[in-house]
DNA sequence: AAGTTTATTGACTCGTCAATCAACAAAAAC
DNA sequence: GTTTTTGTTGATTGACGAGTCAATAAACTT
């Protein structure tokens, strides 16, 4: 039966499993013999496609956000102006995608995993510049150099609600929590509109 | 050398060592005998305390729990008006105690238990909601009716700067977390002070 | 003093799991 | 048409780990 050309699916269908096992069992406890029996394939194959478990897990990582950057890169590209583009970047992370059980799973298990693979943290690193890129080409226009502060706060709160709503049992309301994010962009907004120019804001 | 009363004793040595482990480990994945070894006696004096390793987790986890909650009513009862009592509970929120490697790891795979063990789910809740009506009380005087929206924003966005603020390399900056919430609350009740709801000042 | 409760551990059971290997099959290259 | 490359798995190795148990010992009870 031995077809060539098998690597890539086997690696692409591999990776799937992966993230459908975190997500069935909720951790990165999940067993190679799991993941591949998912994957239609021995043990041993997963592991001479991919050499370690820890692979397997970082590959899954990048699958993640590959397709988090696709959907953000797909919903920018109907935007029109800063505002529609802030409220695409705002659509996609809150998209049905990202509430489906495998996804939250994998994002929840890769932070855990960004604390000590450093490879994860690099990835999660790439993720967050991304968001911030994305959400500063929409806010400086509006907010002009109050932008980066407003895009870290704005970052923050997305992840906050984002986990919030995963973490709350019953269905998520992804309506919510983005209208909770456009209130705060609002209100930020509408503050620079009267305060004129920036003022220092002082903690402490 | 049997001592008597020997049991509080070691289910708190037990508690400590579990948190310090999973901290240093950086996940659950945290054998029975890594902590026993750690608080001092033998795995099996660890299973007949505490009977299995989730009830360890478990305990740990209201621990954790308990600490923050002992660190809020602590910044609470110096607090005096309802900007003060804000300020309080976000200076709790970050805190350095919350920021040590071992707060750390446990708040982010709790949140990976919260999604499998209902018991872990439980007392999340309990955290939120206490956290909730704190940040609540302190917003009704300033915010009336839109106390209970800024809540959930001011929540999440707690846990946003919280979750960023510990993935990111090199030390927190807990100074610019709060500066973030704070920001957060003044750009809302400026709006609200506008709209001509309740009385609201700035304050920084 | 005999019996009960509490404290404590080393040794053991039973299972699991990541990773390796030998071996087999088919296509491609030579 | 033999050799090499690619695909594939069952069986095995080697390690580790959760939970149990029997045994030992000190303290409290009666």
């Amino acid at each position: 039966m031995p077809k060539l050309g098998m690597e890539p699916i086997r690696k692409a269908a591999l990776v799937k499993a992966t993230i459908v096992e975190i997500g069935r069992v909720g951790s990165l406890d999940v067993t190679v013999s799991q993941i591949a029996k998912r994957a239609g394939m021995s043990s041993a194959l997963a592991h001479h496609y991919f050499g370690s478990k820890e692979e397997m897990f970082l590959a899954a990582m990048r699958h993640i956000l590959t397709l988090y950057g696709a959907e953000v890169r797909g919903a920018l590209a109907l935007a029109d102006g800063p505002e529609s583009r802030l409220r695409s970047v705002l659509a996609a992370s809150f998209s049905a995608t990202n509430f489906r059980r495998e996804a939250v799973g994998a994002w929840l298990n890769f932070w855990v995993l960004a604390q000590t693979a450093p490879e994860a943290r690099r990835l999660l690193k790439v993720y967050q510049r991304r968001l911030r890129s994305n959400l500063l080409a929409g806010l400086r226009p509006l907010a002009g150099d109050r932008a980066e502060a407003l895009a870290d706060g704005l970052g923050a709160l997305i992840d906050g609600l984002y986990l919030r709503e995963v973490l709350k049992s019953g269905p998520p309301d992804r309506a919510a929590a983005i209208a909770t994010a456009l209130n705060y962009l609002n209100s930020q907004l509408e503050g620079a509109a009267h305060a004129g120019a920036a003022e220092g804001q002082s903690f402490r």
